[in-house]
DNA sequence: CTTTTGTTTAACAATTTTGTCAAACTTAAG
DNA sequence: CTTAAGTTTGACAAAATTGTTAAACAAAAG
């Protein structure tokens, strides 16, 4: 059962997850992602079975990328504010070109109702949020419950990027414009989580 | 033409805007919206003509009431610091109603192609950015584009209502948990912003 | 070159969702 | 009570979307 590989699956999942989390177009429908892939809707039959199944592929694996990115910047050994400093840098370059993944991700879990448990999971987030409060208590940045630090870091990241057309309209700029403010943000942010 | 009000369009537009801006649920078909109104579907075209036209007047609908939310606030008497202390309880108090309401009007915005320019509405906007920059200048708040301070604090409040049920599960978290933290947040994002 | 196997396509079928309409129903007015 | 007007309902039609199949096609293997 030797496979040909002419990408056209690959292509038709990266067109999906484009439209998803970079256009924000969350329920696009077959043929609009077929013919964003410029391919016969078709075929997304042939390699994905439905509509569902592509949904479905498209959020794990939205998922795991998502936490397998945090998970490698968390569980570095860096001194913690540089770590934080490469979270910030990850992050938000990601999302940047992803803005909507994690919408799509949580609207996903809204439409249909997906269970998730994973204990490994816990482990590493307590882990985490554990170095945190190591660091108030060291007096690195101010006292408060760690989830709320952690809520504050990827608030202030993501929501200016998922916001953004609204955004665009309200402060009268352009994408340029934004972009550079966006830009802007990286530095903005460190200094906001450590005063 | 005397209307007999029955009440079943606002029942049908309430409901809806629960679906969308509570449940998250953008993509309800109107057979989901009817039957979460328990009225019979054909109701939605006899008031609203079509699908399509009620998710309009939703969309109109919620940016009116946010930008008429945001202008009462906004545009008060008040000493900055009450002034943003106050939109801070009104919008977190609207958001946590209606966390979805700023998602949907979004995805309707990338789905659609709208067409906004509102003249007035930059006048409101950059008299409070003045109004921020001159608290900057005074130095009651730290140096940096208003915009960024007005895209912080919206932040601040939005995203983590957004992003609950991921955080539910990644913090390890009930409903009951996490409203308490929601809670906190209030006097949070305050002290954040004022350092 | 022929065969084999995986890929792509178009036509078609099935399903889902939306829209229409006439009849039944309800309530207020005459 | 009867009428009139708005409201609600179910049956049906139309449209949009998804899924299936057989045939055409393309490339690697024999």
């Amino acid at each position: 059962m030797s496979t040909r590989d002419t990408g056209t699956e690959q292509l038709i999942k990266d067109t999906a997850k484009h439209l998803f989390f970079a256009e924000g177009k969350l329920h696009a429908t077959t043929q609009e992602i077929a013919d964003a892939a410029g391919v016969n809707r078709t075929l997304v039959n042939y390699y994905f079975r439905s509509r569902d199944a592509l949904f479905d592929q498209v959020f794990h694996e939205a998922q795991e990328s998502l936490l397998n990115m945090l998970d490698e910047v968390i569980e570095s050994s860096m001194p913690f504010k540089q770590k934080i400093e490469n979270l910030i840098s990850v992050f938000l370059k990601e999302t940047m070109h992803f803005p909507y993944r994690e919408l799509f991700i949580i609207t996903h879990m809204n439409s249909n109702d997906v269970i998730e448990s994973k204990k490994a999971r816990g482990k590493k987030v307590n882990a985490f949020l554990e170095q945190i409060q190591s660091e108030m208590d060291k007096g690195n940045i101010r006292s408060m419950n760690p989830r709320h630090f952690t809520m504050n870091l990827f608030s202030l990241m993501a929501y200016p990027l998922v916001t953004a057309p609204l955004n665009k309209i309200l402060f009268g700029m352009n994408d340029a414009d934004y972009n550079i403010l966006m830009e802007e943000r990286k530095n903005l942010i460190f200094e906001t989580i450590f005063p």
